[in-house]
DNA sequence: ACAAAAGTGTTAGAGCTACACCCATGC
DNA sequence: GCATGGGTGTAGCTCTAACACTTTTGT
């Protein structure tokens, strides 16, 4: 009975996550320098704790980090080899979370040692914390491509031109501007405000906001212009 | 340093695979019974031995259930509530698997107890088993219209209608057939073979087998027909 | 007036859906 | 000869991809 519980070995069991950003530009990891390894660049993480379930810490690490809460976060996949971490044998289960990079507080950076990274440019990462950023690239990839989470990584207010160029920093390709309005603005996922963005460039283009009652309905396909070699989960 | 680690709680970790297979008919999930609550059908179940990896795991409950190597196994989710198991607390890592039903060695089942359930009349399960078994089948869902997975619950030779019947168990809906073969044979997986499938109908059916060359390739787009609301992951 | 980004429409082709009839065989 | 399941083709529609010019405004 029991004892089939008391024999098992147990294990220590971390939580890894990758902190996706865009700054207007490119798309980003978050990344820290920690504890034992203060040399190599690592994800954040932290171990669980006992009255925690795996979503509850990787929120409470997403949020000692960045000091936001509510962000999106999705569990990512457990990694487990047996020689994944050379101190002790750590089972990690790695998230990953969308941030809108405008509301993090960059003053927390130096507790940490915080630095965003363009996913196209990372340095060598702690353990196996490559193979995590590799996956979770992969498959926010192939989840932007049907599900609307990338409107996650942006301001509360945003612009077709600003949602164009994530999807470029996240496919890393082009798109037709005129393919691509039509094809957002037929979701009728967003609602056109009065108002214009000013300052990037002369003419100013409309903001859009997410209008939340469908964003919530809509967990159907989305778009469906997947860059084809991306696609495999 | 090494503190960091030692101050930590271990946690018992075991692994849950759902195993799905397909008799002709309906699409089915093999439970058992077993030790501590043995009057409950559960997931096949073990725990973490500590030279394995999660995947070999995984792989070995598998097999010591089915005898079965080889078989696609995937995956699924880290279930890690505090309160899951009520005897300890466990993290369970829940990886799904499709086999061939016909390679499936019956005689094995009474050491276990093991029983193939319809998904759509399962009996009461263990702890969170029930949620795994939903997640997987959204999971199997999902995956399955987008990449060509279903041939690994079928036979090596195979009839399109098998086919057919398989998909339409597994989005528990009907397809014509005729677009239905067309958008299967335009993908070009499969090969026709000379023979006749004999016994179940008058005509017969021919016969066809995946062409493993670009089986391995062809992780892109695969079929587009996913019956809308069962897109979520 | 010009530079820089925003905004907008059309056309050809591909892919999808819906639909009905003949074929081969065992009884 | 008939019942059962196997196999095939077409027409209308929708969606997609490719493509270029006009508008606005700050300097």
């Amino acid at each position: 009975m029991l004892d089939q519980y008391q024999q098992q070995h147990p294990y220590l069991l971390a939580l890894d996550s990758i902190i996706f950003g865009f700054d207007g530009e490119g798309l980003k990891v978050l990344l820290v320098k920690r504890g034992i390894e203060a040399e190599t660049w690592s994800l954040m993480g932290g171990w669980l704790q006992p009255n925690e379930s795996l979503e509850d810490a990787a929120c409470r690490i997403v949020f000692d980090l960045t000091g936001l809460t509510n962000v999106y976060l999705e569990q990512l996949y457990a990694f487990g080899n047996p020689t994944r971490d050379p101190i002790t044998r750590t089972v990690s289960v790695a998230y990953f979370s969308l941030i809108k990079i405008d509301e993090f507080e960059g003053t927390l950076s130096n507790t940490f040692q915080a630095r965003w990274f363009s996913i196209y440019e990372l340095p060598p990462l702690l353990f196996d914390h490559g193979d995590m950023v590799d996956l979770a690239l992969k498959r926010l990839r192939y989840k932007a491509a049907q599900h609307p989470i990338g409107f996650e990584l942006l301001p509360e207010k945003f612009t077709i031109p600003q949602l164009q160029k994530l999807y470029e920093a996240i496919y890393n390709t082009e798109f037709d501007k005129r393919n691509f309005s039509r094809k957002i603005l037929s979701t009728n996922l967003l609602t056109k405000l009065d108002e214009k963005q000013k300052g990037y460039s002369r003419r100013g283009a409309y903001l859009y906001q997410v209008n939340s009652n469908k964003y919530q309905l809509t967990h159907n396909a989305f778009l469906n212009f997947i860059p084809s070699p991306e696609l495999s989960l």
